[in-house]
DNA sequence: GTCTATATCTCGATAGAC
DNA sequence: GTCTATCGAGATATAGAC
């Protein structure tokens, strides 16, 4: 009698396709002859392996999480640097969505219907040191302690650094529709996605050069 | 006999009910006993407004559409800069969707779908020279070649955009269990996600100074 | 383990009273 | 215009053969 419960290859296509179904429509929108038709299985076996969609769902998520967390390789601890951890970031969370886009649309749809089964796992991956997230945190400090990067809120520019990365594949139909680039050749418009973001967030953290403070034209005023 | 349909008090009811529902759940994943318990009615009265689910979910859509559309002030145009423009664009694109969190959503659900619904009226805005992302558009392009800003790719910096003013209100959920400010003091955290937008993007913009080149400290190799 | 056939129930839609 | 009651399609879930 082993603990660890191997999953069957017939469950992995099922989990596959109730991920890709679950994604798009949410718990309540997916139909599970939908779900067994995409596995070219039948309804019955999605009953037998996870007893009711609730439980299906619920090994969907699990499984979604699952991937999200193995793709955390060790990169981001071996960056020699801040702005090269950035980039190490970046590139490696826009390869991955780009490759698990379902994984992306089950995170927004539990956004969506308010979180709940979410809370804990974030609450628990924010308090793994080595975590994505708390790793940018606290790299992010040094960095500034350093001078290596001017003074910058960590959490905002953590969210802003998500949203660049992930709202874009959210969009996409919408963009295709005003960027042809977009539709006529997606690979290279995500590699340049990611050197637009890079660009954008390494040039605006540069340490502020002696004589020279941060500032623009017109100043943001509220006269 | 008048063209204008006036909407009843009691349609606005269903109207907005419905639009919280289906934004949550999608259009397949919502209930019509839901709406009409939000509404404080009863399912019968939905399909005698809207004869179908389906009637009513193309009603709504057109009722989110209309508000969006609404929201375009004047106030873009009247910016006498590039940085005031992306002032206001910033600050009244937060305002907005802060108080209309099912538009958002809405949005959102529908690009889970595949965005089909969203295609016509994305590319009806986008040929309308004075809807937001067209004047920021071309407000980016006058302010680079004034030198203004630094050149940038307009279209990616307008999905980063786009990006950091909504993707944050999706995860907000998930920003509140790691940012303790978000929920103890929402409203305040909001206005701070603007002051960051603006300084992250002003500053990253800001022109390159005689004999000073953007650059920071390492820069992003792939050596 | 996998399938077909069927039971059970939920939900969209309608009929008809008021 | 608004309600209650109900129908019927379609969904989840189960029974039972192979």
């Amino acid at each position: 009698m082993t603990v660890e419960q191997k999953t069957t290859e017939t469950e992995e296509k099922i989990l596959e396709a109730a991920l890709q179904v679950f994604s798009k429509k949410g718990k309540d929108g997916a139909r599970m002859q939908e779900i067994a038709d995409l596995a070219g299985l039948n309804k019955a076996l999605l009953h037998y392996y996870f007893r009711s969609k609730e439980g299906l769902y619920d090994r969907v998520f699990e499984y979604m999480i699952a991937k999200l967390v193995k793709s955390f390789g060790p990169g981001l601890q071996e960056a020699p640097d801040f702005y090269q951890m950035l980039h190490i970031f970046i590139d490696s969370y826009i390869d991955f969505i780009r490759d698990n886009l379902p994984v992306m649309r089950l995170m927004v749809t539990e956004h969506l219907a308010g979180g709940d089964r979410l809370r804990d796992r974030i609450r628990s991956m924010m308090e793994t040191p080595d975590s994505p997230p708390r790793l940018f945190l606290q790299r992010m400090n040094q960095a500034a302690a350093r001078g290596d990067i001017r003074p910058a809120d960590p959490h905002q520019t953590l969210i802003t650094l998500l949203s660049c990365c992930v709202f874009f594949f959210l969009i996409l139909p919408t963009v295709e529709t005003f960027v042809p680039a977009a539709r006529d050749n997606r690979d290279a418009f995500i590699e340049g996605r990611k050197d637009h973001v890079f660009d954008l967030i390494a040039t605006s953290l540069r340490p502020v050069q002696e004589g020279r403070p941060v500032t623009w034209p017109r100043h943001r005023g509220k006269e």
